[in-house]
DNA sequence: GTGATTGCAAATCTTTTGCACTAAA
DNA sequence: TTTAGTGCAAAAGATTTGCAATCAC
């Protein structure tokens, strides 16, 4: 964890390597800063939310997360930083990674003018079944 | 707009009529609640901000609406509720359509069991070219 | 030491809510 | 009338900020 933040130019504070091995320990994960907070809180690390939320806006900009919008008045932090989409459900507020070779675009249309493409995000949105609910 | 708002259910009044009016006259748009709120001031239309937000959500429950999200804290109202993708210039914070026919997502991958796809969204986000600044 | 980082609480921003008032049917 | 819709101001969430205290180097 050291060693990873270093690299990206990130001091390696107590907080910063308590939140990163909670990220980066076992498997791609989408979490929203509310929810990190409460696994630190729960794993007896003091860090308070406000840095929390520096934290994963500083993972992000070094490139360590990405940022997943998929509700107004939210936000996800994917763990998963390769070329991938996701699946949204709206009725659970899960997200669940596809990976990149999984959809295909096809040909992009241009972009406007004067502006370059950064990101390609698909998100295809589902519901759970009414049925389910019997 | 009177009808409009019949047929789907909504019953036509002073100030949804004249939020229809702003809103589908005059090609597609994007507009956020502020915004909307901002331009029926413009044209001295008494609405509440409230009673924006209530009418643009009771508009996109009626699928006359498409609520398009690309920022956190912030949504997006589109007025073309047809098959269709978006640009987001992540520099400007403006949408701009993109035709459903223009961009071909290949087979897509089985939603998580228990779910039914709604939607499938595909964003492009991009950024004003560095030497657009010189 | 010294400058980066943190914590806290207050501030901000968008959106929602409660409820008395108003207007459409 | 009677019920849906509106306005206002307050509340609610999520996120950010300012600044003194703390920590990494």
């Amino acid at each position: 964890m050291l060693a990873r933040l270093r690299a990206v130019g990130l001091r390696p504070t107590r907080q910063r390597i308590a939140l990163a091995r909670l990220l980066f320990t076992g498997g791609d994960r989408h979490v929203t800063a509310e929810q990190l907070h409460g696994e630190a809180q729960a794993a007896a690390i003091r860090v308070s939310l406000a840095t929390v939320y520096n934290t994963l806006h500083q993972f992000t900009a070094a490139g360590l997360l990405r940022e997943v919008v998929v509700e107004p008045g939210r936000s996800y932090f994917d763990t998963n930083i390769e070329d991938h989409h996701h699946f949204f459900c709206e009725t659970t507020g899960m997200l669940k990674d596809i990976p990149g070779e999984s959809v295909v675009v096809g040909a992009l249309p241009l972009p406007p003018s004067g502006t370059e493409i950064r990101r390609v995000d698909v998100i295809i949105r589902v519901r759970r079944d009414p049925q389910t609910f019997l």
